[in-house]
DNA sequence: TGAATATATGAATATCTGTTCATATGTTAT
DNA sequence: ATAACATATGAACAGATATTCATATATTCA
């Protein structure tokens, strides 16, 4: 009987030890892997990929896009800031109203890949 | 007193009528959107963009993956089983071991881009 | 056949997250 | 200054989700 628990003698032994070592040097750093797992969960949900195709084609304020999408002014309100607080929109004030559009080159085709993917 | 509350009024009011009707007419289709945000929500997570980034390299086993990213096997067991389902990853069995890889074209193009957003 | 190994899976739990509600802030017009 | 309006925000709540635990399944080998 060695120190190694027989139970979960998989979770410490590596079966492909030279795999391992191989993949392990090319590994992207930790902190850049979880950074980029928090960005995709902005398009994880549907409220904000409806916001995001809806200023595609042009600037809106809060309560159009509440309006266009059925949401509260809140809600919207809400994902608005996620959005803003991860460079995907910037705003513009214009007296009362805030205008939100895109500020992001990416954005678009990102969502143009994961639409690919669904029609495969 | 109209029959529109006072409190919420601007949730029944389009500010901009004509950009919301134009905007509307564009965009894609409800359940494609709520399809889009099922997709990227896989990619919302570290320890999946983890176990994706490490079969980036080489197919690898169950255990191997759980070895280098130090997780159980039961929970990579459960996440490989999700990325399986939306089809990012395939199985091949060799003996006890099941070998896991990359079954997706465009999920290195989508990381890619994602990390160009965060490196900006 | 039975023991050992590799993986899978259902249930329970704890954490995270989106929406709602109530309210605050900031701007315009009277 | 005050009312009306557009937006923002903190707290509470409900639903989703990742991990763990216990156990099941599948394969190999003696």
């Amino acid at each position: 009987m060695s120190e190694i628990s027989d139970i979960e003698k998989c979770e410490f032994l590596y079966l492909h030890e030279d795999a391992v070592r191989e993949v392990r040097e090319k590994m992207p750093d930790e902190n850049t892997l979880y950074d980029l797992a928090e960005f995709f969960k902005i398009f994880g949900d549907s409220t904000r990929i409806r916001i995001l195709y809806a200023l595609f084609e042009r600037e809106l304020c809060v309560c159009d896009i509440a309006g266009l999408l059925n949401l509260t002014q809140t809600a919207v309100s809400h994902q608005l800031r996620i959005l803003k607080a991860n460079k995907l929109v910037k705003a513009r004030r214009d007296g009362k109203t805030i205008f939100y559009s895109l500020d992001d080159k990416h954005v678009h085709d990102i969502l143009d890949m994961g639409i690919e993917h669904l029609f495969d």
